[in-house]
DNA sequence: TTAGGGTTACAG
DNA sequence: CTGTAACCCTAA
């Protein structure tokens, strides 16, 4: 009874993502044997460290959304359908998922079907129907300038690397930075919040208290960057410019999770499909809001509309395969 | 050694 | 009492 319950510290929390995003997942022991880590975890086991990415991933996936569905599926439970198995609706099998974005040659060869069980869920879609995408990727010259469209994350790795607090920053002075230095989309704060939180169970940054760092393994290739044309390079006054803008900066976000998704197991796409509900969330709003805008000027928008439509569907072809997969594997299990 | 199920301690 | 996080056990 000497060690009641030893709860994790923010460090070791941050060394062990940050080890699993040098090493892969599942290289506890690894993990464990690197120097670097070693010094943080040496309280800890391989199995600790197991178990804490297992919490990890569980919480952050269960924190975005899923807490609606499990009291949904609770609710649609309960019906008058007693030959039912006593279905517990606990966590399911929810296997922790590598992150890993190093092009790694030796991917998780065990070439799940889960591909396959995805196609017997109940609803009818599948990750494969992400190819509205290739829309996208023509119709990004709607916006007359094709910036490299810097992402989100690349902005608030900026803003912490050039703010230099030494304790961190907290959300209003990356997004006051972010504001200064760029035009901000109008929900900026909101999308801010799900980067950080997606950034912070990634490992690429360190989350103490209501301060982000970033890790300090991370290779910051951040202030690298030009002045002010990334997010967009026009004059906000326009409200035409404005809804190009929001089409870009949802092109990139659909972008980026679907290539994550392309070169992953099922498992993988699961993990990341549930973290890309959070930001279809956000983007599908923004789609719509742009959509809507687009048909009342119906001018020369028609491109952008196209756009914001094909963005919509795109979006919610996500967010619904995700909700599949997720509701397959809590239902399933047991 | 690891993945995953199960158990216990603690917080709400 | 319930949910969550740390801990434990065991098959592969």
């Amino acid at each position: 009874m000497g060690a009641p319950k030893q709860k994790w510290t923010a460090e070791e929390e941050a060394a062990l993502k940050a080890g699993v995003r040098k090493h892969g997942t599942g290289k506890w022991r690894t993990i464990l044997s690197d120097p670097e880590f070693s010094a943080i975890l040496h309280s800890r086991s391989n199995v600790d460290l197991k178990d804490k990415w297992r919490n990890i991933n569980v919480t952050a996936i269960w924190g975005s959304r899923q807490k609606a569905k499990l009291a949904l599926k609770k609710t649609s439970l309960t019906p008058k359908l007693d030959g039912r198995t006593p279905v517990i609706p606990k966590h399911d099998g929810r296997t922790p998922v590598t992150p890993k974005q190093d092009g790694r040659t030796q991917m998780t060869p065990k070439h799940d079907d889960n591909t396959i069980a995805l196609s017997t869920a109940p609803q009818n879609d599948e990750v494969v129907d992400a190819k509205p995408l290739a829309i996208s990727s023509g119709t990004m010259q709607a916006s007359g300038s094709k910036e490299p469209v810097a992402r989100l994350d690349k902005l608030i790795l900026e803003a912490i690397s050039n703010l230099k607090e030494p304790n961190g920053s907290d959300r209003a002075s990356i997004a006051s930075y972010i504001e200064d230095q760029y035009w901000a989309p109008a929900n900026l704060r909101k999308l801010l919040a799900t980067k950080l939180k997606f950034l912070s169970a990634n490992g690429t940054l360190i989350k103490a208290k209501h301060k982000y760092r970033i890790t300090p393994n991370t290779p910051v290739s951040v202030p690298k960057r030009s002045p002010k044309l990334l997010l967009e390079g026009r004059q906000k006054g326009s409200p035409k410019a404005q809804k190009k803008e929001i089409n870009i900066l949802t092109k990139s976000l659909v972008d980026a999770d679907l290539s994550r998704m392309r070169g992953m197991t099922a498992q993988e796409a699961a993990a990341a499909a549930a973290q890309a509900i959070a930001e279809a969330e956000v983007a599908i709003a923004e789609a719509e809001e742009a959509a809507r805008e687009a048909e009342r000027a119906e001018a020369e928008a028609e491109a952008a509309q196209v756009f914001a439509k094909a963005a919509i569907k795109a979006l919610k072809s996500i967010s619904t395969s995700a909700m599949s997969i997720i509701m397959l594997r809590a239902s399933c299990k047991s």
